[in-house]
DNA sequence: TCATTTAATGGTCACGTGTCCATTTCATCA
DNA sequence: TGATGAAATGGACACGTGACCATTAAATGA
């Protein structure tokens, strides 16, 4: 394997002066410079990151924990957050937690083996791990938290303004004319902390408008578990009139339960979601969405976070919220029958 | 930052033997092997993996390569992969290439610095980087292609049958009577090596049918490369009766196209796609498609780099290829005249 | 009981870099 | 010309582990 040391001998100097080439080329002459630099790419040298890491503390990685790459939200995210990280020389590990603690102990485990600089996490329902990741913080690692955030985590997050999108989505079906307005989402929302199934609630209250028992369901919803849901709750002898999903991947799952029983969209039921999904504009109709800002937010964590590494302020704590924005395609109207 | 020394003079052991706790366990007393796991618990220590890399001279730590991670193909490849190596205690670090030469090789630059045991890659096309592939082997990086492989590549591969599907999906639409038949892909494909693109002429030919010079298209073909060539394609005078679109990302754009002409599927156009993305089921109709075992082939890819790497046998080149799936829904069906 | 083998445990060193301090070379000015 | 300081270059060491060899304790057999 080729070293500086290899280097500094092609180029007849010292391997302090050849790693300067490197880290600070504007303390070398233009001359020493030039031979250094030869010597590099005749020997195609690369500087050995694991050991800079052990000299460092840390390895010039940035980990990304997400709920499940599959899912569109999260592939993007990962893709702005790969470039934002490349491009400031670190490189990105990933890792999925499925939304399941232990899982994401694990992973958490393999990041701290791999003494990674940084950490970006959507952490799992619970906070199980936070004591975990407070020690991780202890130990040299900044970490940001994204989409999620753990109740009485002292760490900085970049999350969508979870609770006006609610409100704006309740507020445009509700200035429909929809009183029997049913959310896909989590209903133990308290427990698991999710700003979304917390707000619903709220909103529809704040609105006067009723929330049937009925309308409520206690579980994390996969895509699978929204088509049953929303099977189950079109089938009530008092429907809702508009379905409004509170993510991508539950709005496939309901989609397909109103194609099945062969209601019209929007004739029969209302339909608005989170996250423009690519499918979301190619079906009939073109569904109402609401969007994250995903790009926006993905390069923001990159950059606090890196920031943060290389000012060495571990300490410094971000907050910080991103609008989302409601784009109406056809698939909400009002209701049919004004009972 | 807590290391084996600390574990060590915790349970009372050499460093030595605390490091046998963790690695070779069998040769400890039960007594002693129980009394450093304690420490190791106490202490959460987790070992630094930047200075295992340093001293073995690779980091434990799989590169992928893909094209680009937000198309659903490369997220679930991504998603398999990670969680494979992950239960043999790999890291994945990823980055995509967007299919360009440049950006690829300044990905394989920060794999090198980073001494990736491993690497799998859904390379560029051309082979520009081919020569650096070839140096980082010889560093001790084991390499392995997946979904498409540089011509002259001395390295290992894992890929689906794509002549056989691109037969596969030509004879079924040969079989239903069309003969005006159309592919999205790459025609520029004996340059660019893509096996799709090299197959589909061939086994036009092959069945006697005539591929008209308006039929083929000389570029790489993104979503919206896709939008536009549909809709040149069915504006001509003698438009094909089925389109044939070899990736799911130009799926998307053809469907967009073929919707916006107000054409039917299948009674004005029948359409046949690789890759079964979410959104192919939810359209009306639901799109036939040729799947690919995007599961198998990721397992198969990890357990392929690293069995290599465990064994240190980083000449093994193992080629493994996979069948497609043709599944149909019914956007496939006879053309209205047959001329 | 002691020699011999086997099971446990301990000690040393190198991996390639970043950091810090030391030394040499060069330009400046009295 | 020599003193002075700045610019450029060089040297030594530690980071935590894995690999290898060395040592000690326990078990075995006569």
């Amino acid at each position: 394997m080729t070293t500086i040391h290899d280097v500094a001998k092609r180029a007849g100097v010292s391997a302090t002066t050849a790693k300067r080439a490197i880290n600070e080329p504007q303390l070398l002459t233009e001359a020493t410079l030039e031979r250094v630099t030869r010597a590099i790419a005749d020997l195609n040298y690369e500087p050995d990151r694991t050991a800079g890491a052990l000299r460092r503390g840390h390895s010039q990685t940035i980990g990304l924990m997400v709920g499940n790459i599959i899912e569109p939200f999260f592939a993007q995210l990962t893709r702005t957050i790969a470039k934002a990280v490349h491009a400031r020389g670190y490189a990105l590990i990933v890792a999925d937690n499925e939304y399941d603690s232990n899982l994401e102990l694990e992973n958490l485990r393999m990041f701290h083996g791999h003494r990674v600089s940084g950490l970006i996490v959507r952490s799992a329902f619970g906070s199980g791990n936070l004591e975990y990741l407070k020690r991780l913080h202890e130990q040299g690692t900044y970490i940001l938290e994204i989409d999620h955030f753990l109740a009485g985590s002292p760490f900085g997050h970049v999350l969508l303004e979870n609770a006006e999108c609610v409100q704006m989505g309740v507020r445009y079906l509700h200035d429909l004319g929809h009183k029997r307005i049913a959310a896909l989402t989590v209903f133990d929302a308290e427990k698991l902390q999710d700003e979304r199934g917390k707000a619903f609630p709220n909103v529809m209250k704040s609105l006067g408008l009723h929330l049937p028992k009925v309308y409520q369901h206690g579980a994390t919803l996969s895509e699978e578990g929204a088509y049953s849901l929303t099977l189950e709750l079109l089938r009530l002898s008092e429907p809702p009139t508009a379905i409004f999903s509170m993510t991508g991947n539950e709005a496939a799952g309901a989609f397909r339960a109103i194609r099945e029983l062969k209601l019209r969209i929007p004739e029969d039921v209302s339909f608005l979601t989170f996250d423009d999904y690519s499918w979301t504009s190619l079906v009939d109709p073109p569904l109402d969405v609401i969007i994250q800002p995903i790009e926006d937010m993905g390069l923001a964590a990159a950059k606090i976070v890196i920031d943060a590494i290389q000012s060495r302020d571990l300490k410094k704590v971000v907050r910080k919220r991103f609008p989302g924005t409601l784009i109406r395609r056809g698939s909400c109207a009002p209701p049919k029958n004004k009972k």
